[in-house]
DNA sequence: TAACAGTCAATATT
DNA sequence: AATATTGACTGTTA
């Protein structure tokens, strides 16, 4: 962080960028203090626009006009209909709380952490993005979608139980843990599929992050920023919680800030394994799907904050 | 360790 | 149903 700033300070401010006068590196608030000079791999997932963590943007940022952001944001939400909630889950990372308050009530530039801007730095970002209503809009269809699936996700999971339990009953010595029958799980439903589409966003493959050079990501962050409509790769994309999909195209964030996802890893062929056993399926062999049945929805469960979407 | 900042979850209002 | 308010809690800072 400090090295960028630094790059800050003598690229940023000649490049003309918005405020020039900007916020003087409170040495307090340029706090080097939690993280170990080591470069820490913070989560790549929260890589942004230009390759940059949301943290570099928030720390190389000019000083941004928080009435202003707020207002703006606040005009677009409403002229399309577009609730707090929805806007600060999926964009924020914060709750409808959290979004009203800020919306309301924001706190000037110089007054906010480093923390604090975040939410304001990912505003512009947002506001930046020629399709973030869009990709909102996206996002509450999904939601919408969501739901259905999980009434339906409901049905299938009673049936899940029912299963188990009847296995338990039925197998009732071998190793005591409730042994599943082959389910015919068909993964391969709407709602997985669906989320899986809508999470391609634009399909910007990971950025070459590292490859950057600090003086270009430091112009780029201040341009990213820049009020003025500029070819915007695509936003952080912060939390996107519900959508199981959503990083999926990626396969990175693990277990990063909002949006922990479950590694590509767990997408062992459990489901499709399950319902397609050949004949001779020995019960050793109904067991192993079963079992990675199981790992699967439980990594899937794992990327969904609210237990209502979980999956069993 | 008190003061502060940022959030959340609960719940009050609209 | 969406939005506003607020007490409690966590992590920081001085």
């Amino acid at each position: 962080l400090s090295s960028a700033e630094e790059s800050v300070k003598s690229l940023g401010e000649p490049l003309g960028l918005q405020t020039s006068g900007l916020e003087q590196p409170q040495s307090s608030e340029v706090s080097e203090g939690s993280q170990p000079s080591t470069p820490l791999p913070l989560p790549l997932s929260t890589l942004g626009p230009s390759g940059l963590s949301i943290q570099e943007m928030v720390a190389m940022s000019p000083e941004l006009d928080t009435y202003a952001i707020t207002k703006k944001v606040k005009e677009v939400l409403t002229d399309n209909n577009l609730g707090q909630r929805l806007f600060g889950e999926t964009i924020l990372g914060l709750t409808q709380g959290s979004v009203s308050d800020l919306l309301a009530r924001p706190k000037p530039w110089h007054k906010l952490s480093l923390k604090g801007r975040e939410p304001f730095v990912r505003m512009q970002l947002w506001l930046n993005d020629p399709r973030n209503v869009e990709k909102l809009m996206d996002m509450k269809r999904m939601e919408k979608k969501g739901k259905e699936c999980v009434s339906e996700s409901r049905i299938r999971r009673e049936l899940f139980i029912e299963e188990i339990q009847a296995a338990g009953a039925a197998a009732s010595g071998e190793g005591g843990s409730p042994s599943v029958p082959p389910s015919k799980a068909g993964e391969g439903d709407s709602c997985d599929g669906t989320e899986g589409d809508a999470a391609m966003e634009d399909g910007k493959p990971a950025g070459p992050r590292s490859l950057t050079p600090e003086e270009e990501a430091a112009a780029a962050a201040a341009k990213a920023l820049t009020p003025s409509h500029s070819p915007i790769p695509k936003d952080p994309t912060t939390s996107a919680a519900e959508g199981p999909g959503t990083s999926s195209s990626t396969g990175l964030g693990l277990f990063g800030f909002p949006e922990t996802t479950p590694s590509a890893s767990g997408s062992t062929s459990s489901s499709s394994s399950t319902s397609r056993n050949p004949k001779d399926s020995s019960l050793r062999k109904k067991k192993a799907a079963n079992l990675n049945n199981i790992i699967h929805r439980l990594e899937k469960a794992a990327s969904k904050e609210d237990p209502s979407e979980w999956e069993f």
